[in-house]
RNA sequence: GGGCAAUUAGCUCAGCUGGUUAGAGCGCACGGUUCACAUCCGUGAGGUCACAGGUUCGAGUCCUGUAUUGCCCACCA
């Protein structure tokens, strides 16, 4: 009885992923194993952002780690994937604020416990179809181990590492000027503020120095800020304003009297050479203050409207109004010089565009400096590759100039800082106290307010995840590869690497491989506001979750940005249902009671086929080692379909061997299963004698193959030439004068073959052939008309001329060395290896050049 | 202002340490009702590898310069 094989004449993605996924989470494949002498393999998904659908950015990424954690499984790996998702902070506030405003209500609607509700629930949901969306990719992740960034375990692990830092000394809270955005209330660190060319003027004003007929003229793009000036700064060098150092000028409007410093902050060539210096609302100027102890005075509050600290007149206007009403009043104390057009650069908060607001708030920063020269010896001595490469130094160059780093976030969305304050100053950090409030000898102390940045917790995220320490981290730290875009290597990558030695001393993972940008088809960056985004889910829908991974790694290299092409996924399907149907074919031509053995080649088709299967299987997998993933795929695509598909498979038609076409399918479904999960397994519980699942079936091993083999299959090259230039053959005159040229005896043995594959072909002049032309210098036949016959030879000939005339110059001088006299004669014989050949006659040859010239 | 990357076929891109006639997918042209597959089969056209020098027996690949594009960082009173 013929076996029945229930595989449809199309492959129907739709009809297998899903059972197949529940198939591998339900047997435990997605566990790492527990045999102790399996090496450790690691990967920690970068957790998406838990506010949102994943975008193909995440399906990207999601493509490359599970690619390299099925790999690493296959060989044998206790290879762990472990999956999570990011409360991020800040972001998802900002989600969740819009989606209140589309209700017509506002944050200040809520306490901070209902606020903090609302978001987990809104969160929690999202995340779990945010999941399912990684499950569609087929995420080969560990679930059980799945990681939340407000996990109780997270929060204590940057709780604990809040704490050393300060004990180290490390951690300060600072009066320190922050990038304030007063629409969002929050603080941000520099990374988050984007600078842009805003059009705008340069307001020139005269402070008259205090007992003297002299004036100092000013320039300031912001003149509202004057009403805190604590000074005017120049340059120490400056000959026209030294005598005026150390003297007072008199700040219009609000006739305070203010001291002119020297700081070499000031460039002298520019504008009039002197600047005012307001402490409370420019870094530059907050640094001249701290050097000449200038008090601070705070003219623009965190609500972005002016203070007390103003004269009344101004008092609660916003920055914009109370800019006119200042140039408005120096005008009338006859302050203002010129007004001119300028353009400058302004930040702006990255999500909603307001004007960043330079504010000095308390805030608690890091000393990055020691932290970031460890993390350089480390990169410096390897134990972190980098892929790309090119990124390395990028990476080194940010640590060198890295600023401290604000932590606090004016947020509620996130994890509260353990630190809490008393009326008088003082400052206890508890990472255990529950409550906002806490007794201490007698005072009251309240928690601090904020929340951390959202990557001061993620940045601990192999420690958090491993729950260092534990038997967890004992085995998965330091993790294998770090796999995330290349647009957060400094937001993430850089802080996870500085505070994993930190608490560690090892480096959190061996490699990064970072991928680029998802563009979309034009090449732009996909974004909301552009509406450019596109969704993976309706064409995984559309085309297959294999499809789609092949479709989003083909023809990508690392760290670099690229479109999005439709037509490659739908390639990527074809190529799918390609295999799908060589597999019908191979499956029907099997006995009824087959059960494979060790394939035996009889035909130099069939050493052909093997000589082609073991040599992908060394490419592949070099190709993987080297993450050059596009070119894995490559390489599988043509191995399926140009070789198997269009050669074996046509030659089996006429003469098979079964064990041979058993176990050119089985590689390739095996090699192509970690690019391809799906359609490889559902071909493989098709297979007869496959008892196990393709997910935990071993790798294969490429073999040295034996110089028989190679000449066996050689032959079929030539036969395969020849087809191919029947086939070419078409016009009548061609087909009436039947001529072979050739210099290679292989061909007449295997003249049979031929006539049986060109009848296959349907060619029935074949076996006359036509025009032919065999060269002997390379293994491809070509069919050619005499005169282009005559044009190769020629060239050829020519070549070999101009690389002998080479060698005899060579020789010539060397005319007494024996072996050298042989040697050009030598190399235009062998033409096969004439690469080799050469290079190692070359290096012969200088050897002996050398020895002779001493 | 500083840095990084890119420039290869009509389009999107590969091309690892320099080495036979520079590749793929898509698109295009021509021809196909071959019983695994029209999500298919066969054939073909199309490239002075941005430009100019240099190193080498040999350069898409290494070096120098130029041009164009993109990205990142820093500063701007």
């Amino acid at each position: 009885m013929k076996k029945q094989f229930e595989l449809d004449k199309a492959y129907d993605p739709a009809k297998y992923e899903g059972r197949i996924y529940k198939q591998w989470e339900q047997s435990g494949a997605f566990q790492p194993s527990s045999n102790p002498k399996a090496p450790a393999y690691t990967i920690l998904m970068p957790p998406p952002n838990a506010n949102d659908d994943l975008h193909l950015g995440h399906t990207l990424s999601t493509t490359i780690e599970d690619i390299l954690i099925r790999y690493a499984r296959m060989n044998g790996k206790a290879a762990l994937f472990l999956p999570g998702s990011d409360h991020a902070g800040f972001e998802t506030q900002v989600v969740f604020e819009r989606k209140l405003n589309a209700k017509g209500k506002s944050r200040f609607d809520f306490s901070r416990e209902e606020l903090y509700r609302q978001i987990w629930d809104y969160v929690q949901a999202n995340k779990s179809s945010m999941e399912d969306q990684q499950r569609h990719i087929g995420a080969s992740a560990d679930w059980t181990r799945e990681t939340f960034t407000l996990d109780p375990h997270v929060i204590r692990r940057a709780y604990e590492t809040f704490q050393k830092l300060y004990d180290d000394g490390l951690l300060y809270r600072g009066q320190r000027i922050v990038n304030y955005c007063t629409f969002h209330g929050t603080s941000f660190s520099d990374l988050e503020v984007t600078y842009q060319e805003d059009a705008g003027h340069l307001w020139h004003l005269r402070y008259p120095v205090e007992g003297s007929e002299e004036a100092i003229e000013v320039a300031t793009t912001r003149p509202e800020t004057m009403l805190g000036d604590t000074a005017v700064a120049v340059h120490p060098d400056d000959d026209h304003y030294q005598h005026l150092v150390g003297r007072m000028v008199r700040l219009p409007i609000t006739n305070r009297l203010i001291p002119v410093v020297a700081d070499t902050a000031v460039d002298p060539a520019f504008g009039t050479g002197a600047v005012k210096v307001t402490p409370a609302h420019d870094p530059t100027d907050f640094e001249i203050g701290e050097r000449h102890n200038l008090p601070h005075i705070q003219i623009i509050g965190t609500d972005g409207k002016i203070t007390v600290e103003a004269p009344a007149e101004f008092r609660g206007q916003t920055v914009a109004a109370a800019r006119a009403a200042v140039v408005k009043a120096l005008e009338t104390a006859d302050a203002l010089i010129k007004t001119e057009d300028y353009t400058h650069s302004v930040g702006h908060c990255y999500k909603c565009g307001t004007v960043i607001e330079p504010l000095v708030i308390d805030q608690w920063l890091v000393r990055m400096k020691p932290l970031a020269a460890d993390a350089m010896r480390a990169i410096e001595d390897g134990q972190v590759r980098i892929v790309p490469e090119s990124k390395t130094r990028v990476l080194a160059t940010w640590l060198e100039n890295i600023r401290d780093w604000n932590i606090s976030r004016q947020i509620v969305w996130g994890i509260r800082i353990p630190a809490f304050f008393s009326e008088d100053g003082d400052i206890v950090i508890d990472i255990h106290e529950q409550s906002d409030t806490l007794i201490r000898h007698g005072k009251t102390y309240r928690r601090d307010s904020d929340t951390f940045d959202t990557w001061f917790s993620s940045g601990q995220w192999p420690l958090a995840t491993l729950k260092f320490p534990s038997p967890d981290s004992q085995r998965f730290y330091p993790t294998s590869v770090m796999e995330t875009g290349a647009d957060i290597i400094f937001f993430w990558v850089a802080r996870m690497i500085m505070l994993g030695l930190y608490v560690t001393g090892e480096v959190p993972f061996r490699t990064v491989y970072l991928h680029g940008l998802v563009l979309d088809p034009h090449g732009k960056k996909m974004s909301k506001s552009k509406g450019n985004v596109i969704a993976p889910q309706p064409l995984i829908e559309k085309y297959g979750a294999d499809a789609m991974r092949l479709g989003l790694i083909a023809n990508r290299t690392a760290g670099m940005n690229q479109g999005f092409e439709e037509k490659r996924v739908e390639g990527y399907r074809n190529f799918c249902n390609k295999l799908w149907n060589v597999a019908r074919f191979t499956l029907a031509q099997l006995p009824d009671d087959y059960s494979p053995t060790r394939p035996e080649p009889k035909t130099p088709a069939d050493a052909w086929m093997l000589a082609r299967v073991n040599d992908t299987v060394r490419e592949v997998t070099k190709a993987i080692d080297d993450y050059r993933f596009s070119e894995a795929g490559q390489l599988i695509y043509s191995l399926l379909w140009d070789d198997f598909a269009d050669w074996y498979i046509e030659a089996s038609k006429v003469e098979q061997n079964p064990n041979i076409l058993y176990h050119t399918l089985s590689t390739i479904l095996t090699i192509l299963h970690p690019m391809a999960p799906f359609v490889t397994e559902a071909i493989w519980e098709a297979m007869p004698a496959k008892d196990g699942q393709l997910i935990a079936a071993p790798w294969p091993q490429a073999v040295k193959p034996s110089s028989e083999l190679l000449r066996h299959a050689a032959e079929f090259d030539a036969l395969k030439a020849v087809v191919q230039a029947v086939r070419t053959i078409t016009a009548e005159e061609q087909l009436a004068k039947p001529t072979i040229l050739t210099t290679d005896t292989t061909l007449a043995k295997s003249s049979e073959l031929i006539t049986r594959l060109a009848r296959a072909a349907e060619l029935k002049h074949a076996e006359q052939g036509s025009g032919l032309y065999l060269s002997t210098t390379t293994p491809a036949w070509i069919a050619a008309t005499p005169e282009q016959v005559g044009a190769r030879k020629h060239r050829l000939e020519q070549q070999r001329a101009e690389k002998q005339a080479y060698l005899e110059s060579l020789a010539a001088r060397l005319a007494n060395e024996a072996y050298v006299k042989s040697a050009p004669a030598q190399v235009v014989q062998d033409t096969r290896d004439r690469r080799e050949e050469t290079l190692m006659l070359l290096s012969k040859l200088n050897e002996q050049l050398a020895a002779l010239e001493h």
